[in-house]
DNA sequence: CATAAAACCTGCAGGC
DNA sequence: TGCCTGCAGGTTTTAT
C-alpha cells in the first residue's frame, strides 16, 4: 500500500526507466481509472506523441511531466507501474498500458482498481482536484510545527484521522501514521486540539524522521508493494506497532493493541503512548 | 460547517 | 471441499 516512501521510490526507479520515452498509443482496459479526461479515447489522444520528460511526486501522487501535459497518478492501495518489452504477455489485473516508440511498454497494474489517472494541460494540474486540496509535502518548507499546530488545533477529531487528512499533510498513510505517533509517544485517540505544543512537535519531528527513515530504506513491503524494478522495501523491518497485534512493544515489552479508529486498523503500544 | 459512513474493488483468511 | 462473512486500504461521495 503506497504511501510516500513508497511512492518516491517508485518515482525513482521510474524516472530511470521512462525518461525521454514517447508514448505512440495507449491501451485503456478499465476505463474507471481514468478520471479525466472523462472518455478513454480523449485521454487517448491526449497522450500519443507525447515524451516523458520528467516525474515528480506531490503527497502519495505521481506527476507526468509531458511536452504539454501532466498525467497525475494515484496508486491507491495496490497500483504498480512496470515496464515491459511489447510482445511480453500483459499479466492478469493491468489495466492502462503507455506504449512507447523503442518497441517497450510503461504498464500499470492494480489488483483492486482504486487507482486513478488524470490528465491536465501543463500548470493546470494543481488548480483542479485532486492535487488543489493537497496540505503540504511532509519535506516541504511550508510544514512546520507551527503550522501543524495551526491546524491540529482547529479540529476535535482524534490526532490519528487528522494525520491521514491529505489536506493537513500529504503523504502519510495508515502505516506511516501509526509509526509516527509511536515514536512521538503520543495515542492515536488523543483530541487534536488538546494536543500541547511540545506534544505536536513531536509528533512534527516522528513524521519527518519516520518518512525519511523509509525513503532511504526503499518503503515498506507489508503485503504486496514492490517498486517498478520488482524490488520490496525494507522498513518493515523497522516497523515498532503496524502490522504487530500482540507481539511484544520492542521499547517496553508490553503487547501491542490493535484497535478501530475512523474505521482504520490501529496499532498502539497502551504502554508507551500515554492517553492522559 | 464538521464528522462519520458508505462506496469503489479484489483476494484472502477464518468460521462452519 | 466450499460457501459465506469480514477485512484491508486511500480517497471521494453521500449521509448525518
Amino acid at each position: 500500500m503506497p504511501e510516500l516512501p513508497e511512492v518516491e521510490t517508485i518515482k525513482e526507479t521510474l524516472k530511470r526507466l521512462v525518461i525521454n520515452k514517447t508514448i505512440t498509443d495507449v491501451s485503456v482496459y478499465w476505463p474507471n481509472i481514468v478520471k479525466r479526461p472523462d472518455d478513454a479515447e480523449q485521454f487517448k489522444h491526449r497522450l500519443a506523441g507525447q515524451t516523458i520528460r520528467d516525474i515528480g511526486r506531490k503527497g502519495k501522487f505521481l506527476l507526468f511531466q509531458l511536452d504539454d501535459a501532466v498525467l497525475v497518478s494515484h496508486l491507491r492501495m495496490e497500483g504498480k507501474y512496470s515496464v515491459h518489452p511489447s510482445n511480453e504477455p500483459v499479466k492478469k489485473h493491468t489495466h492502462v498500458i503507455l506504449a512507447f516508440s523503442d518497441g517497450e511498454e510503461l504498464r500499470y497494474n492494480d489488483v483492486r482498481k482504486f487507482g486513478t489517472m488524470h490528465v491536465f494541460d501543463k500548470g493546470e494540474e494543481l488548480v483542479h482536484k485532486p492535487l488543489n486540496q493537497l496540505g503540504p509535502d511532509p519535506f516541504d518548507a511550508a510544514f512546520t510545527a507551527e503550522y501543524l499546530y495551526q491546524r491540529l488545533k482547529k479540529t476535535e477529531r482524534s490526532i490519528k484521522t487528522v494525520l491521514l487528512d491529505q489536506t493537513v499533510v500529504a503523504g502519510l498513510g495508515n502505516i506511516y501514521v501509526d509509526e509516527t505517533l509511536f515514536k512521538a509517544n503520543v495515542h492515536p485517540l488523543r483530541k487534536a486540539s488538546r494536543l500541547k505544543k511540545r506534544e505536536v512537535k513531536a509528533i512534527w519531528e516522528a513524521a519527518i524522521a519516520t518518512l525519511r527513515e523509509a525513503v532511504e530504506m526503499g518503503g515498506t513491503t507489508i503485503r504486496s508493494y514492490v517498486n517498478s524494478q520488482g524490488d520490496m522495501g525494507m522498513f518493515q523491518q523497522e516497523l515498532f506497532v503496524y502490522g504487530r497485534e500482540s507481539e511484544p512493544c520492542k521499547m517496553c515489552g508490553k503487547p501491542i493493541v490493535k484497535m478501530k479508529i475512523g474505521g482504520r486498523g490501529t496499532h498502539v503500544c497502551v504502554a508507551c503512548q500515554e492517553m492522559k
